[in-house]
DNA sequence: CGTTTGATTGACACGAGTCAACACCAGTGG
DNA sequence: CCACTGGTGTTGACTCGTGTCAATCAAACG
């Protein structure tokens, strides 16, 4: 079974086997990081490149006031800091939410895929700009759906996304995530992520729990969000050239 | 005087004399738009790029109960659908704002420019990573700045990118856009973005009617907003390669 | 000139924030 | 083995920022 990275490269663009092989060496020495640590900090110019194997976490800002927000969930297959190879300095920080297995790239490896694999470079390039889709959507989310609705909407994206790297377990997934950690994904206060829970726990439509999440009626949620996966761009095999 | 567009590539990444014939014959056609027009809409897969001269656009969604969101302003030297070359579908629409002059890059142009011209790739692949980093604080900014706060962030962050492409006017700029679209924009209602303004008016922090913003106090404003132009991108010349 | 679109204002309603208390663990150390 | 701790989840009461509705005004326009 290949890891979670690769199944997600293979997802925009069939890899050759020397890309597989080149990536599995990448991949072979993963280093275990505990639950709720900074992988990166708003500042820095890493000189790897961060790849998330196994667990959760999140890209997030302060803002002055002290108040933070969460901009973008890292599943495995995930890469933290692409963006920071070229655009030098970190805009903005990476935490963990759960203990994660994590492989740092080093700079002359990254070079050696740009030079010399067009296709995993390709799928790369896909991917952020999946990235970039996905971000907007949260735009959307945050701004113009309630707070039941964009919760909703959330967990539907999210099982879309990890459905995607093979880690949809039933009709739910692992969501090590507390409350407090949604809401600032979600924008609204720890307290009324509280109540929108509830309420979805009260229509039947989950079941959540410090380690997984259950999605017991999966159209009706959709529907409550207004899900349209379409920004995830997962239906189409094989990019057209870069 | 060159063109938005290659002042806004020169800031990225210096380019050659060849490049910029190049791209000054790639916008030597450009059509004339008129306000309020889509560009690209939600599902099409255009055979060409998008790429604004003059004028203000914006990206959109339409949410199923009818409200619309604003995620993005394309301002002259902004590319609409360069990820829609890659990803094919467009997972949202792009629209006029004001009236615009708009170059459309065939397929073949940009096969050739990423085939042939690195130096520009790499400055087109450049703005798509800054593209991004403006889409995370903008979910910051809706997420979790204030009304007051998200309208000026706004204005400060709409100044620093029109400076960098030689659009700052004294201490303002144009701004063609409707309070209502500015409502959509920082997702608010348009009634309570009236106030907004209202306030800051009364503020003596800026001067805006329906053809241009003046900002009276620039530092008040970004003290105000807790601006940080980090996440522009803007003060690194010349970037690492790919 | 009417017509239309956008800006402005006030009254009122409501969703969500805040504050505070309490419950429920899981881990820790005595 | 059990008190103690701190983090998380839960709940209620109250406040407040924004949304909604509706009327009016102002400016642009054919």
């Amino acid at each position: 079974m290949p890891n979670a990275f690769i199944r997600k490269l293979n997802l925009f663009a069939p890899l050759s086997g020397p890309d597989t092989k080149l990536l599995e060496q990448i991949c072979s020495k993963p280093l275990s990081i505990n639950a709720r640590q900074d992988l990166i900090q708003e500042g820095e110019a890493p000189d790897v490149v961060h790849l998330i194997l196994d667990g959760f976490a999140c890209r997030y800002k302060i803002v002055p006031e002290g108040t933070r927000s969460i901009m973008a969930y890292l599943l495995p297959g995930d890469m933290c800091d692409w963006h920071a190879f070229i655009l030098r300095e970190m805009d903005h920080s990476v935490a963990t939410l759960s203990p994660c297995r994590v492989v740092e790239i080093p700079r002359a490896a990254v070079l050696e895929i740009t030079d010399k694999y067009p296709a995993i470079t390709r799928a790369l390039w896909w991917i952020a700009l999946v990235d970039e889709a996905v971000l907007r959507e949260w735009i959307v989310n945050v701004s113009r759906r309630s707070a039941t609705e964009a919760v909703t909407h959330l967990f539907c994206e999210l099982l879309a996304r990890l459905e995607a790297v093979g880690l949809r377990v039933e009709n739910g997934f692992e969501f090590p995530v507390t409350q407090s950690e949604l809401a600032d994904t979600v924008g609204m206060s720890a307290v009324h992520a509280n109540r929108v829970i509830q309420e979805l726990r009260a229509r039947k439509l989950i079941v959540l729990n410090p380690h997984g999440l259950q999605i017991l009626d999966i159209e009706a949620l959709k529907q409550l969000a207004g899900f349209r996966p379409n920004y995830l761009h997962l239906s189409i095999k094989g990019g057209r050239e870069a």
